[in-house]
DNA sequence: TTAAGTGCAAATTATTTGCAGTAAG
DNA sequence: CTTACTGCAAATAATTTGCACTTAA
């Protein structure tokens, strides 16, 4: 079974500069085809891919999640050791971590507030501020 | 000024309810021996004892970082993925992490304030909070 | 045509585990 | 003594890589 391929994936793979082959539009329909944001792991991912039908390896799933991240589809999270989270909304954002599913997703951005962020050393300068809530079922 | 009559290794043990084993109070010395606070992945420690002539074994140093953990002597901190690193600074505060070298070390904690946290699903709660200030050499 | 992309299986990295031997209480 | 601890080597988990084959431009 073949997943209808909306040029809009296309287009998200083409404006950032990447070739459109068909593993490539494959993934980027089910990372971004219904344009809701989500985490993916690589094995997630890969479960989805065999899930709708159609066929990219587990090798290509990693490389191209990779790909994607330095392209700047994609933003890399490592919350929990061991596992690669990739996020498609790529705004800097705050995270949720339900530590007995290891599931990530957003928290609202707006709802975070630093009032005030340690100093950096003179020398540095900041890529990015990671915030992660983590969360335990009550 | 008073001299300890046990060692702060043995001591910072078995308080925490642990048998001061050999290999433990060694990995203790390296850990907490000069009072100092330090961020030591596994492999580190491994080096610094062998640096220091005893002899712990790889699996060891493992699974005690991780008995030392569960025991709340240290805290583990997953900032990259793949690597683990251990805090003998058990306070929630943020850290500074240095991309280039992969190291982590503190950052004031009385610098960081958050006016506003995300609010928890109902159903949750908030276990811990990281913040993870990821700098560049510039 | 031809460089870039893909798939497979083997390699790597960080970590854990099974189990026989050793040591602390 | 006896139970927890340790060391080794093998196992596991997540990810990467080498290389021959395929495909998009």
């Amino acid at each position: 079974m073949t997943t209808p391929i909306l040029p809009d994936e296309t287009d998200w793979l083409v404006q950032a500069g990447l070739r459109p082959t068909k593993q490539r539009v494959t993934l980027a329909h089910l990372l971004v085809g219904d344009g809701q944001h989500r985490h993916t792991t690589a094995e997630s991912l890969f479960t989805s891919v065999r899930k709708s039908g159609d066929a990219v390896s587990l090798a290509t799933v990693y490389n191209t999640l990779k790909v994607f991240c330095s392209a700047g589809l994609l933003r890399e999270i490592t919350v929990n050791g061991a596992k690669s989270y990739f996020d498609t909304n790529i705004s800097n954002h705050p995270h949720f971590f339900w530590e007995e599913t290891e599931e990530l997703c957003d928290a609202p951005a707006e709802d975070l507030k630093i009032a005030c962020l340690p100093m950096a050393p003179a020398v540095a300068e900041v890529t990015k501020v990671d915030v992660v809530i983590r969360l335990r079922k009550m």
